[in-house]
RNA sequence: GGCGUUAUGGUGUAACUGGUUAACACGUCGCCCUCUCAAGGCGAAGAGUCCGGGUUCGAGCCCCGGUAACGCUACCA
């Protein structure tokens, strides 16, 4: 069964969907940027979708993060939950109701049920399953259910999830489906490797799969391009749309970032926060050229200028055929080469704004003078104190990083500890306070070694400003890539002796 | 393990509908410029296109079979 397509090209809608569970992502800058050129080139319209379906996971602070990243690249979208729009709510969470009368739907025709399986159960029956050396499938023990006893399951309030039933069953009895990526072809999956995926969880909420299919429905997306870990996903998706009974989006799927070791790229083994990459002084529109480099898409990128392009000429050259489908590394090494080409062909007065509106910003100052007033005699003696505020290699040595009465490795494994800890912890000087305090208790590390080890990570030295406030002040993002760039590297340390 | 996707120097890309010695950029190295460091200029090394077959006068492009990497395999997206 293959897509029909007969949605019209000028009628062209997309949209991006990030999860609001953490910093802005470059892979969501990536995908975005493509949707932003595929949606100007066509004359359509680019949609900006807020996913917070889980809860678990939700960062209060990431939405606007997303929005003023999007913005900071100058990828404006067309509709969203700020600018509004003719299929709103663009935030999912404001759209629960929908989700629930339209899982009814599902639940009516006989392509979805009730399952009444708990957590732990579920996770068992995995875990045998693994071992046994079995695919982990759901078990369909719920599917078997008479209408009788789920009525008395529900009757009893017991609490339940709904799965799709994945065909063959009475209303389906196909074994296979086979949808089109735009990209690759026709690609195919048996049923009997799929799932019965939850769609809506115990909490209420939607999971991505029947929020996603429900409201790129509703929102008349005509072409859903996506990163290719949804690749294994789609069928899932085209089972949906047809148990509805709609017509099928196009599915574009581009290839992932990687690291340089060819993973899918992690914060671990690169910046992956936008924001991190703004504050670290990258120029936004360095930044956007870059990615437009990540897969091709561009054509005849041979010579250095034809290298260089702006959004508006992304717009005008980009071919969605020219997209290469291996996934590219993000080479921090080039992006910064690029940057430097933008910073150096700025005017002079261009140069002195950019600084003075980011690193050399007014309030940016402000904060770090007053966490040194009292500490200098001189006014000369500023740049001694905060130089790790503007410089971007603070490499410590383990002289200053080890304390007295630990040993290198021991140390190394606390860091790490920070750095999980401090990864789920609100940016300010009170929580940061307290959650560091409180790892410091539980692995028996005093206040002034574990400080002090923090304090020459971030600052390079076993003398600073404050080491909270200088965090705060320097932000998570900056703060925590600089812990994990240190760990990374004495990580390779450590390997080369060996 | 199962399913899926992908494969051109270290990295990003190029190579018309099969057609010379596989091109450009980043990076690396050397030289020039220069008070230093960059930038800039010049030059070099680095792949024979994942491997093995096949078709063809001719294959990075087509066919078959492998391999590897990556993704998915959650009441995460």
């Amino acid at each position: 069964m293959t897509n029909s397509l007969n949605i019209s090209e000028a009628a062209v809608r997309v949209r991006i969907a990030p999860s609001p569970t953490g910093d802005p992502h470059v892979g969501t800058a990536y995908i975005g940027l493509i949707n932003y050129i595929f949606a100007r080139q066509r004359g359509g319209a680019f949609v900006l979708r807020i996913e917070d379906t889980d809860r678990a996971r939700f960062v209060a602070t990431s939405e606007r993060e997303i929005f003023n990243s999007l913005r900071w690249l100058g990828l404006a979208w067309d509709e969203g939950p700020d600018v509004g729009g003719p299929y709103g709510p663009y935030r999912q969470s404001e759209r629960t109701q929908i989700y629930r009368e339209h899982c009814d739907l599902l639940l009516a025709n006989g392509t979805a049920y009730r399952c009444f399986c708990t957590a732990e159960e579920l996770e068992a029956a995995r875990k045998q399953q693994i071992a046994a050396k079995l695919p982990p499938r759901y078990s369909w023990t719920c599917r078997h259910l008479t209408a009788e006893e789920a009525e008395a399951n529900l009757a009893a309030g017991k609490p339940f999830v709904v799965r799709m039933a994945v065909p063959p069953h009475a209303g389906d009895a196909t074994t296979s489906t086979t949808f089109r990526d735009e990209l690759r072809g026709d690609i195919t999956f048996e049923h009997s490797n799929i799932d019965d995926q939850v769609l809506m969880k115990s909490d209420g909420f939607p999971t991505y799969h029947l929020a996603n299919v429900v409201d790129d429905h509703l929102m008349r997306i005509t072409d859903v391009i996506r990163a290719e870990e949804w690749i294994s996903s789609t069928p899932k998706h085209v089972l949906l749309y047809r148990a509805f009974g709609w017509q099928l989006p196009r599915f574009w799927h581009m290839p992932l970032l990687r690291n340089l070791d060819k993973s899918k790229i992690s914060k671990r083994k690169n910046p992956v926060s936008l924001i991190y990459y703004r504050q670290a002084g990258f120029l936004p529109e360095a930044m956007i050229n870059f990615l437009s480099l990540m897969g091709g898409g561009m054509p005849e990128s041979s010579g250095p200028i034809a290298e260089k392009f702006s959004l508006a000429e992304m717009v005008e050259r980009f071919e969605v055929k020219n997209i290469r489908l291996g996934g590219p590394v993000f080479d921090l090494t080039k992006l910064k080469w690029l940057n430097g080409e933008y910073i150096r062909a700025l005017a002079p007065d261009d140069f002195y704004s950019a600084l003075r509106s980011t690193i050399l910003s007014d309030a940016y100052l402000g904060q770090i003078a007053s966490l040194v007033q009292t500490r200098v005699e001189t006014l000369g003696e500023f740049g001694n104190l905060t130089h790790f505020f503007f410089a971007d290699d603070i490499v410590p040595t383990p002289e200053v990083f080890v304390p007295r009465k630990r040993t290198l490795e021991e140390t190394l494994g606390f860091a790490a500890e920070q750095l999980a800890i401090l990864e789920a912890t609100e940016w300010t000087k009170e929580t940061l306070e307290f959650a560091l305090k409180e790892l410091g208790a539980e692995k028996q590390w005093a206040v002034k070694e574990n400080f002090m080890l923090l304090r020459a990570i971030i600052t390079g030295s076993t003398m600073s400003p404050p080491l909270l406030e200088s965090m705060v002040v320097f932000g998570k993002a900056r703060s925590l890539d600089r812990l994990r760039r240190f760990l990374e590297t004495q990580k390779k340390m450590a390997e080369q002796k060996k």
